[in-house]
DNA sequence: TTCATACTTCGACCGTAAGCGAAGCATTGG
DNA sequence: CCAATGCTTCGCTTACGGTCGAAGTATGAA
């Protein structure tokens, strides 16, 4: 009838509360097997297997088995882009959650978007990265420059095996808290796991706070100077 | 239940066919009559009543009267974002109307998004700005260097007046069919009604579609050369 | 005033889909 | 082999919301 792509079918499964839960919790970035997730909905498993079968269809979500865990992801950055986006129009109309607890500052702070860091933190990393010229903007692309990846090699990142992969290495997102872009694609996943790996941060049980330990916050601090 | 803006009430506004109609149809830019919006629907009169009465409280369109007539439109091109966003993401998972007609490409080469020019158009103008410094890119902010304000004022653009809204001058907007930028904010609105107003171009009848008229096609080539 | 148009409200109908209990497959562990 | 866990499928109920006919309100035209 009409002309172009069609909305309402992926909105409508964004739609229902209980998978809007589950997608907000994959936004963690960790898969989830499926029994976490109907916990997270505050459905029951065999609703929450009918949820995630239709979210399976609408190609919004990647199922891996693993014994006799059934691991539930989301099914690429963009799915995490378009979450966000709605996210921050959601805050924008001021639709939030009934209870906003107080895990709202830290979640401001730093948080993890779907596999990257977000958050004020997040923020500030980009802005640095940019103010040094470390990475460069065109358009909507970012890409690293020749002293950007002296700098992310010498934090221990190893470009080579990244670029094999085919989702673009530097993306921007943006954030629904702070309305400003943080560092996504590929190398944004390196960095967030570097903080885990060297003990900078660790994520909170099940949630997407991120929290940097007093080290890890110094280092994070040298590596990504505001100027 | 769960920390984070609540996604589900405005994707659930958008997931049902005969709103996503509407505020396709609202993606034109134009303000349109309630039973006109119903015949877009596909719906009737009362049917749609109710659904943009739902629309208007969820804060994705606006009401305004005029004499027996009751015209809407979007609430902000930031819905045109979020609707964009939602079109790229069914596209690139070949989520399409079952009828993609005929204008399909005429869609592609030129069309408007909410209130400025997208399209394969709209993304030369942006970089044709771009490669000529015209424009600069920060992050996500778009901002009009010296040269650049010089450059409109020559095509008749009061940017006094646009300036004293409250709505950003430039912004990047994504495109669904190129995925690519094109130039948004009151710049982008008031470019397109200069093509407008120096018959460079019309928009068809109730469509998305902007057709260039020949004069108007070479004029745009002198005035966004791409390099 | 009377009629026509534009739109909304009301009420009723109906379809779809969310939800859960119970049972059925898998996989693991003893 | 049997029990336990994880998850799905089936069948059923329920309820929410989309839909339209009919009637009601506003605005404009004759």
């Amino acid at each position: 009838m009409k002309e172009g792509p069609d909305i309402s079918q992926i909105a409508a499964l964004i739609g229902d509360p209980a998978r809007a839960n589950i997608l907000t919790a994959l936004m963690a970035g960790q898969a989830l097997t499926a029994t976490e997730l109907a916990l997270q909905a505050g459905v029951t498993p065999q609703t929450a297997s009918s949820h995630l079968s239709k979210l399976q269809l609408g190609g919004l979500v990647l199922m891996r088995k693993q014994g006799r865990h059934r691991y539930f992801s989301l099914s690429g950055d963009d799915v995490g882009a378009v979450l966000e986006n709605l996210m921050q129009f959601a805050a924008s109309r001021g639709l939030t959650r009934v209870r906003t607890g107080p895990k709202d500052p830290a979640l401001r702070a730093a948080r993890v978007c779907y596999n990257h860091l977000a958050g004020d933190m997040g923020v500030t990393m980009f802005d640095s990265l940019a103010a040094r010229k470390l990475i460069g903007i065109d358009e909507d692309a970012v890409r690293l420059t020749e002293q950007g990846r002296i700098f992310v090699s010498d934090l221990g990142i190893e470009l080579d095996s990244l670029e094999k992969i085919k989702r673009p290495l530097c993306r921007s997102c943006l954030d629904w808290s702070v309305r400003r872009s943080h560092l996504a694609g590929t190398l944004g996943t390196a960095l967030l796991d570097m903080f885990y790996a060297n003990n900078w941060a660790k994520r909170e049980q099940e949630l997407r706070v991120v929290t940097f330990s007093r080290n890890g916050r110094e280092r994070f601090n040298v590596a990504f100077p505001v100027s």
